[in-house]
This record gives C-alpha cells, sequence and structure tokens, in this order.
DNA sequence: ATTACCGATGGTGCATGCAGCATGGCGAAA
DNA sequence: TTTCGCCATGCTGCATGCACCATCGGTAAT
C-alpha cells in the first residue's frame, strides 16, 4: 500500500474533523486517483485513526460506496478495493455514452461566465501538462473537468448517475493513462478545446455530445491498452 | 405512524436475524408502499427492536438509502421520511423515459419462458383486482413488475440506475393510485398485454418501449391528480 | 519430507454507552 | 393573559468493547 497518500490530499484536516460525507468523498478520490488500486485492503482502523475519528464513521463512509463495486467488504478480511471486471467496464461505459447524449436532452442547467473560465483555466493546465503525462497531475484535471461537467447538468437525478458511474470508470481509465503514452494529454487538450467551443456557443446539447465523443474514444483506447500488458512504468 | 406495519411484510424474521442489505430492502419498500409516509420518523431504536437486532446495522441500512433523498437525516430529530418536490419528481420521470428506451438499446439479458410466465401471472393478478383497487394489491404487482423488467436489463449499471429511479418515484405514484380510480388498474392491465406481447415476441427493444410509453402515462396521471387534492380516502 | 491441525493474529460485524442537539412543555415574569 | 426562558425528554452521532471470522505460520504426526 502507498506509504503516505495523506500528503496528496491538499485539503488537509489539521484543524476540523471530517463529517461522512468528506471521508466518503476523499475515500472515492483515492480510488480514482490510484493512491489505492485493486487488492488494496482498506482498514476500519488505520483510516480512522489518520482521520482522528472512530471507526463508526469510517465504516459508515465504505458502506455507503460498496454499491459502486469499486470497494468489497469481506468479513475477517478487510475491505478490499476491487478491480471491475472487463465485462463491467463496457457496461459502464456503454451507460456512460448514452449519459452524456442526456445532458443536453435533459433539462439543463445554464452555462454561465464562471463555467467558461474554469474551461479555460482546465484547457491551461491541460497544456501545461503537454508531453509530460505526470498521471498525478492529469488525473487531477480530468477530476476537475468532471466536475464541471456535472455542473452543468440540471437534472439532479442525471447528475448522481453521471457521478455514479464517472467514479466506477475513474479508476480504470486512470490506469490507462498510465500505460498510453503522451496521445491521452492531446486527447484531453482536444476535448477542453471542443468543450470551450460548445460553451462559448452556450449549447448544452453540443457539450453533451462532445463528451459523449471523448468517452467513446477514451474506451476505446482502454481496449487498446488494458488487454495488452502494462509493463511500462511511469517511474 | 402506522400501528402494525410488519404484518404487511410476509416474509417474517423469526427464525433468521436480517442483515444490513435485508433491512436496506425493507425500508426501501416500506416506502415505495405507502406503509412510512412523509412526515414519519424512522426511529433507529424502534426499528432495531422490530429486528431484533442493534441500531448499529439500522443505521448503516438507513444511510445507505439517504443518497436517493427519500429520507432525510436531522440530528437529534430523526430520520425523516421526505416527499421529494414536485421538481424532483419531474426530473426522475424525464430520466425514467429515457432510461427506459436504453432498456433495448444497451447490452439486453435473453428473454426466458420464465420472464413471460411471470408476465402471465402478473397480468392475471392485475385482472383480479380490477375495479377494486386495493392499493395494498396493486402496489404490490406493480413492484414485481418493476422486478421482472429488471431482470430483463442485461447492464447491470443500467439495472442499478433503473432501480433507484424506480425507487424513487414509487412513493409519489402509489400515492397517485390512491386518489386515481379504478384507470390505474386498467392501465396496469394495458401495461402488462403490451409487456407480453412484446416478450412473446422475444423484442428487448419493445418491452423498454413499451415501459417508455407507460411511465410517460403514469407521469401524466401525476400531475393530473397530484396538483390537485387528493381529498377522497381509499377508506 | 510432507501434510494435517491448531493457535496466534488481525480484521470486520454488532452491541452499547455517552455526548450533543432539537424540541416541547412548564413556570415565572411582565 | 401573554411571552420569554429553562429544563426534561428523546433522538442521532460517535466512541469503544467484544464476538466472530479468515488467514498464516508453527508443530506434530505420518
Amino acid at each position: 500500500m502507498s506509504a503516505d497518500v495523506t500528503q496528496s490530499t491538499p485539503p488537509v484536516w489539521s484543524d476540523r474533523k471530517p463529517g461522512v460525507e468528506d471521508i466518503q468523498r476523499l475515500i472515492l478520490k483515492r480510488i480514482c486517483f490510484l493512491e489505492y488500486t485493486p487488492g488494496d485492503r482498506l482498514k476500519e482502523a488505520e483510516l480512522a485513526e489518520e482521520f482522528g475519528v472512530s471507526r463508526t464513521p469510517v465504516r459508515d463512509a465504505i458502506s455507503r460506496i460498496n454499491h459502486l463495486g469499486l470497494v468489497e467488504t469481506i468479513n475477517g478480511v478487510g475491505n478490499v478495493v476491487m478491480e471491475l471486471p472487463p465485462e463491467k467496464i463496457a457496461q459502464v461505459y456503454e451507460i456512460r455514452l448514452h449519459l452524456a447524449t442526456l445532458i443536453g436532452a435533459t433539462t439543463p442547467a445554464q452555462i454561465e461566465e464562471s463555467h467558461l473560465d474554469r474551461t479555460r483555466d482546465l484547457l491551461q493546465q491541460a497544456h501545461q501538462l503537454g508531453g509530460q503525462v505526470d498521471s498525478r497531475q492529469y488525473v487531477s484535471v480530468n477530476d476537475q473537468l468532471n466536475t464541471l461537467i456535472s455542473d452543468l447538468i440540471g437534472n439532479s437525478v442525471l447528475r448522481s448517475f453521471w457521478t455514479q458511474a464517472y467514479y466506477q470508470a475513474a479508476s480504470t481509465w486512470h490506469r490507462v493513462v498510465d500505460c498510453a503514452g503522451p496521445e491521452v494529454g492531446d486527447a484531453l487538450v482536444a476535448e477542453l478545446v471542443d468543450l470551450e467551443t460548445a460553451m462559448a456557443e452556450q449549447d448544452i446539447q453540443a457539450v453533451g455530445y462532445v463528451q459523449r465523443i471523448h468517452i467513446g474514444y477514451g474506451y476505446t483506447r482502454i481496449k487498446k491498452y488494458l488487454l495488452k500488458n502494462c509493463d511500462d512504468d511511469v517511474s
């Protein structure tokens, strides 16, 4: 298990005790960010000590994310981080493709200037990491992008489903990023460029289809890289 | 709060101690079946005693279903059963309409003879309750129907979303059934007839569209009956 | 040498105690 | 009589203890 994952998550709790909601989000992020990898066993007592709380809220947080299939709780063993089987990944992406088209087909949120600003900021970040695909930074940008898209989904139910599917796909996708070369960085830039255009046009439907397109590309890369061995490390 | 809801749920635990999963499902069913109505406060200690367990697993079960918005946990008050605001109902139904069309558009499950049998059984049950719309029985048939559709969804992610949206819509829908006359019984029969045809044709896509159609009708009835006052009781 | 058993270890599952919060009722003051 | 404030009550949030379970390593028997 990774040594000091604490350092990697900027928002430190040093001052305030985190609630169940915070713990849940943080654990999910750590799984998506590959700070926890399949096979790792999340020990309640360990996390409890790290967060300065008792096992109870940690248990609660883990219990809430069990239904995503990312963590399987086994009595007497631990909370094992699971690798989603390829079949399930296929199902997740199949749904994500459809959900993306629904972003524009359902009651939309209003595109405001702030969203455009955030998009440009992400685009700049994406440019900065350029060929040097430090997966940590890439993942960060990707996560912010997902949050941005979420904010653009007016239908709260769709937003919930979108987020769930994102979490299910994220860890696998980020594993692909490690394997694939800088092409994923270029792809991210391309996606953000398309996104900026769509948002400048105030066209939510276009935003959805941009997502649909690039999720499709992403899944193609998963199939391309994840079936082969991923022997070259990022060191 | 309803007096002895225990009687209404056939599977009694008299022999075996229920797990968190069981408790979760049972609470959800009770909300859908209107045994718990908006405003009721689910008290952990109460449920714990009923199930013969401690508060801990009950807390866990309630915590897991919090994200659906059907119960809101308020410190010092209780776990309040919430009535979804009309706006959220609209969002749920908007998504349900789209999800229905995805049943046939995604990797399907195989339609087997058993499914057809279950459909015919439901049709018979629907006929039996005819004009006498005892909401309890209606809801039971409706719930079995939803389970049946779930089994026909091959994509497990879609199945999960479908179920979540069903739970969110169910309590509201069942409240409409109380208000509306026997027309909902007829509508259910019509839906099951359509469903039987589609399944006899082995046409999953048709199954999805049948759902899409009747969910649409259902939402129309919600708008028709739920905005007006629901003064006539079922006695 | 190999295999079967058993106990030590470390984890989750559940029970329970206690602190904190919200609320309603009662009493005192205006 | 009305209103303000305080306390009793009941519930959730969290901490902690204990029982059960899984696993692994050592030991004894074959």
